[in-house]
DNA sequence: ACAATATTTAACCAATAAGTTAATTAACTA
DNA sequence: TAGTTAATTAACTTATTGGTTAAATATTGT
């Protein structure tokens, strides 16, 4: 991966954050609503510390926005970095379509010969 | 990023490999089919054996299936982590849906009193 | 004021990522 | 066979990641 320093681009910025499990399951928390940084951190056993590393590689991406109250700071999903990858995504979809339709054609072609008996 | 060793997980993998710029771009040059490891670096001032492992990553997580043919070898784009990439990122949809839904009702609020201006 | 709770900061460590140069391997070509 | 081209491997460096423990900060409740 590219550094997740300020020179690295919005989209490897991105997939960076999304490529640890333990900040993918927060994200999933955070369909829900916001969360408390104990909440997020209950289903890892990991220090709160870290916790607070993984929030910041979250927050830095913009996969996350922060807020405080009292004691608590609340964590809320922002999900335009997420589109943003399923329209990177979504060019890719042709070759996979593409590959369908080959196999399409070629399911058929193997099929043909048994056509009359089905 | 979690590492990419054999304990990572397949989606890890994935968007790790997916968190380089030079990376995707070698996907992107490989939409159009199979190419050869020169055609890949050409764009990047980057040393061959930046190239080679950058495409040991891609390998590694099964975004590219290579093939050999003299001195000349050949990576193909494997579409089915794009898959998983899509699908990952699908269960997201319904959260950037219901805030535009949300965004809707604000805005046919907004412009109610102007109803019969329009 | 004091204890408890929630969270962050600081300092550290080990492993990995991403690049380099130099050397090596492999195949073609004159 | 010698030279050229394509690509990889080896060895090394630097910066980052992801974790730790200990200490600090901030807020609430008694």
């Amino acid at each position: 991966m590219v550094t997740q320093s300020v020179y690295a681009d919005p989209l490897s910025v991105t997939f960076s954050a999304l490529s640890h499990p333990v900040r993918r399951d927060m994200l999933r928390q955070l369909r829900t609503g916001k969360v408390t940084v104990k909440e997020l951190a209950e289903p890892h056993e990991m220090s709160a510390p870290a916790i607070t590393k993984h929030l910041k590689v979250l927050e830095n991406a913009k996969l996350i926005t922060r807020s405080q109250d009292a004691q608590w700071r609340f964590s809320e999903i922002h999900v335009s970095p997420l589109i943003e990858v399923a329209n990177w995504v979504d060019e890719y979809k042709i070759l996979w379509n593409e590959r369908l339709d080959r196999l399409e054609v070629y399911v058929e072609k193997l099929t043909k010969g048994d056509k009359n008996t089905q």
